[in-house]
DNA sequence: CGAACGATTAGCT
DNA sequence: GCTAATCGTTCGA
């Protein structure tokens, strides 16, 4: 799919998934200030801060209550580039939105866009391209449950965040 | 109330 | 490949 916020983004190559009975998920200890909107309605945002530096951004997913997200890690940049460019002071195009950090500087996610709707204004969501081929495997950063295979990314994109293991498994959406 | 810990990145080796 | 930067959240005392 195609993400904007405030019309800047692009198609999204790389995320990750996180659920409710998932030890490595923030949703697994159940629900706290930080973590209340997981167990929300989904299509929502769930933002956190990430090494007191870096503004991550998720989608609620499954039904209300459950706990369960997706991590948006890396996006093809295709609208506002310009605005991203100047956000992230860099002007590689494959290092403005490679990686959940990057993504949320570029795209200028904070913590007001919190519990905000995703099908909504400022944020827009549209499908892409269907029966494209995706690679999936171990999950980035995380030291529990470094077995679920649960990262999932374009196959071949250069707009990723790191290079996928040569094992990684692959099939067609 | 204090201390440890990150769903990371950038910069250097 | 390794590490500092940096600060809100969480957990133990």
């Amino acid at each position: 799919m195609t993400l904007l916020v405030d019309g800047v983004g692009g198609i999204i190559v790389e995320t990750e998934a996180y659920d409710r009975e998932d030890p490595a998920s923030h949703s697994f200890s159940g629900p706290t200030p930080r973590t209340e909107v997981m167990f929300g309605p989904p299509g929502r945002a769930y933002v956190y801060l990430s090494y007191g530096i870096h503004w991550c951004l998720n989608f609620v997913c499954r039904e209300a209550g459950h706990g369960a997200g997706v991590l948006i890690r890396a996006l093809q940049p295709t609208a506002g580039v310009a605005r991203m460019r100047l956000r992230r002071q860099q002007t590689d195009l494959r290092l403005l939105c490679s990686g959940p950090g990057r993504l949320g500087e570029a795209l200028g996610i904070t913590h007001a866009l919190n519990g905000k709707r995703v099908d909504r204004a400022p944020f827009s969501l549209r499908a892409g391209a269907a029966g494209l081929p995706v690679v999936y495997g171990p999950r980035i950063g995380i030291t529990k449950a470094v077995d679920q295979p649960w990262r999932f990314a374009l196959a071949g994109s250069p707009y990723i965040s790191r290079p996928f293991p040569k094992a990684a498994r692959r099939e067609v959406k």
